[in-house]
DNA sequence: CTTGAAAAGGTCTAAGT
DNA sequence: ACTTAGACCTTTTCAAG
């Protein structure tokens, strides 16, 4: 892939009503196009025609409900670091391909530095925490090195 | 706050039904009340309320448009390791009310361990990336120290 | 608590301005 | 891009099982 590949091209054409679209949406994803339309100033039709666009130019990648972990069992949150024994793209790829269907897991952060990879997983208990760490991660020979840092409140920002 | 209290105990009557609905939404926040009630197996207007009530317990905290960074102008996006200088709760309190508010600010995370933060920011570019640690951080009292990791690819698990 | 059916409201398409 | 109109679908309520 060379440096110069340019992905922002694709919304080059986003305007400010798309910009208002994508932050109403980001901030009520149910929000009814009628409700949509006069918020942002347009007409329902163009609204939805706009909407429609975004979601299939990738600017809005999908609708999900915010789940509160304890809801389902899972009260406990972590950041997870870990780092590899090698670095070559396929053992990196591989890692991400297998770290994002362990259960728990609700974000993988492929990063730079000396940790190759940030994971936040969701945990049932402290037992079942250690669990996830030794039974997915340090049993993995792609794996080198883990940290676990536990999560004691996570606060939402806006954007 | 005493260590015996018990948040879970609001969650007590979830049954599979609304562990199901839930799972649904958590996939996608816009699917039809009805499309939901034949996937969970029950009636329309049974799924509406299970999902009132899902909502007004707090097992649904909202829903939320998925929107690609890149297309707000935000292409990067960084996991930056915040330590305080004292760490009384007042402090501590503080800095997580003013950091949410920050431009750019995903999500804040109150960790255990050597760090006290870590914050998930998107920025426009890396010099943008810079400011926003030297502007909002590195000259902010409270904090003594910020490490900041590039995130080169996100991805999100599935719960 | 769940249900089916009726009433109310929103979505969507296609026309013309 | 806006408006209108009408068909279609979804949500919501409510009396009853």
């Amino acid at each position: 892939m060379p440096l110069a590949t340019n992905p922002v091209r694709r919304f080059a054409a986003l305007d400010d009503t798309d910009r208002t679209i994508l932050a109403e949406l980001a901030a009520d994803g149910r929000m009814p196009n009628n409700a949509l339309a006069e918020r942002v100033g347009v007409a329902p039709s163009t609204c939805l025609t706009r909407t429609r666009a975004l979601r299939e130019c990738g600017a809005i990648r999908g609708f999900h409900a915010d789940v509160d972990p304890a809801a389902v069992g899972l009260p406990l949150q972590a950041l997870v670091s870990v780092r590899l024994t090698a670095h070559e793209r396929a053992a990196v790829d591989a890692f991400r391909a297998r770290s994002v269907r362990l259960p728990g897991v609700v974000s993988v952060f492929h990063v730079a530095g000396a940790e190759d990879y940030v994971l936040h997983v969701r945990a049932a208990s402290a037992d079942a925490l250690r669990d996830f760490v030794l039974d997915y991660l340090a049993v993995d020979p792609a794996v080198q090195h883990t940290q676990t840092s536990l999560i004691f409140e996570q606060a939402r920002g806006r954007g």
